[in-house]
DNA sequence: CGATCCATGTAAGTTGTTACATGATTCG
DNA sequence: CGAATCATGTAACAACTTACATGGATCG
């Protein structure tokens, strides 16, 4: 999956590893997130695949810097990707719910403290969905012909990100409230 | 993270593997999905550092059937983890937002499509939190006492998923409508 | 001149997936 | 008697995490 989403910002334009981890964290990294370690062995398969290249960026030798770009058969494979019928969920892994299931174990008050920290860690993602993530998009459009697609398309991902967070809070409140009540 | 969600359905009662998977199946899976292989191996891992015990329950000797069953220091772990403050969100990672980030690349059609069919596959999963989901948990609440806490969280658990995919439905149909407008 | 950012990765370990293999029991 | 379910796993592989290691450039 990873390997699509890097390739997936690299068909906007050529970036070293060290920008694409940039990208992934500060534009993607509320559908993916990766660490750099993970990334950079992920351009290397790229690269022997031939779906990316790379070049050194530097005058001089010891400048290390490696700018990769996409190559066709990356964005064949990209096309691929996108094209592919998705016919399945895909499969659920919550901690926090996987926890909240077997809490009765723990005391009422263990528990509220959780969820009352998770409640300020989502209200905090939701603003930032809202503000930061926002703003950005706005931004990147901005510099775009009108009706651009992958303007509509970053907004919409953005969106179901604000949605999701705000329906976790509002469940959240009412879970909080239930368990000081009946817990 | 799995290793817990074993512990947490065998400090309800002794299972063989098998049964542990049904509960990891029909039980759990909206929070925690897992591969039998993968059950059957940390089920073995649990026993070798004593977390677990395992009985063979069979009377003759070709009977296979292993009983598991959580050992003190299992609830003791148990219990840790559930005790532990998540002072952080967990990482997303979801396949379909990934794609319709990137989808600028293909047709209109294609993408439509796409979304038609995770629509669909929503509204199911939605239906099953309403009916499948809510009446097995009414069951299993019906043979216990009134004010059960296990009964209470599995309803809470439960109503995230339905919240959840109520979301994610009338986001898809807001952006599908979109994209047929202005893509 | 010290902190932060830019930049690249390796090594070891954990976790999870896919494919395969086997055999008993139960039910129509 | 054949299909489905119960039951247990191994082997190989793929994906991901954590810890470590290094050094240049920039800025206050």
């Amino acid at each position: 999956m990873l390997r699509y989403v890097l390739l997936g910002w690299l068909n906007y334009r050529p970036m070293t590893g060290y920008q694409v981890k940039q990208m992934v964290d500060n534009a993607s990294s509320h559908f993916w997130h990766a660490q750099t370690s993970q990334i950079y062995r992920t351009l290397n398969e790229l690269t022997q695949e031939g779906l990316v290249g790379r070049e050194t960026a530097g005058e001089d030798e010891r400048d290390e810097r490696r700018v990769y770009h996409i190559m066709p058969a990356g964005q064949r494979a990209l096309r691929e990707w996108l094209s592919l019928p998705m016919t399945e969920l895909q499969p659920t892994k919550d901690a926090l719910l996987a926890r909240l299931f077997f809490s009765a174990q723990i005391d009422r008050d263990t528990l509220l403290m959780q969820l009352r920290v998770q409640r300020a860690l989502h209200a905090r993602q939701l603003e930032q969905f809202r503000t930061e993530i926002a703003q950005m998009i706005e931004l990147a459009r901005a510099g775009r012909p009108d009706g651009d697609r992958d303007g509509l398309l970053w907004e919409a991902t953005r969106r179901l990100g604000e949605l999701a967070e705000e329906t976790t809070v509002r469940w959240l409140d009412e879970t909080i409230v239930r368990i000081e009540a009946e817990f």
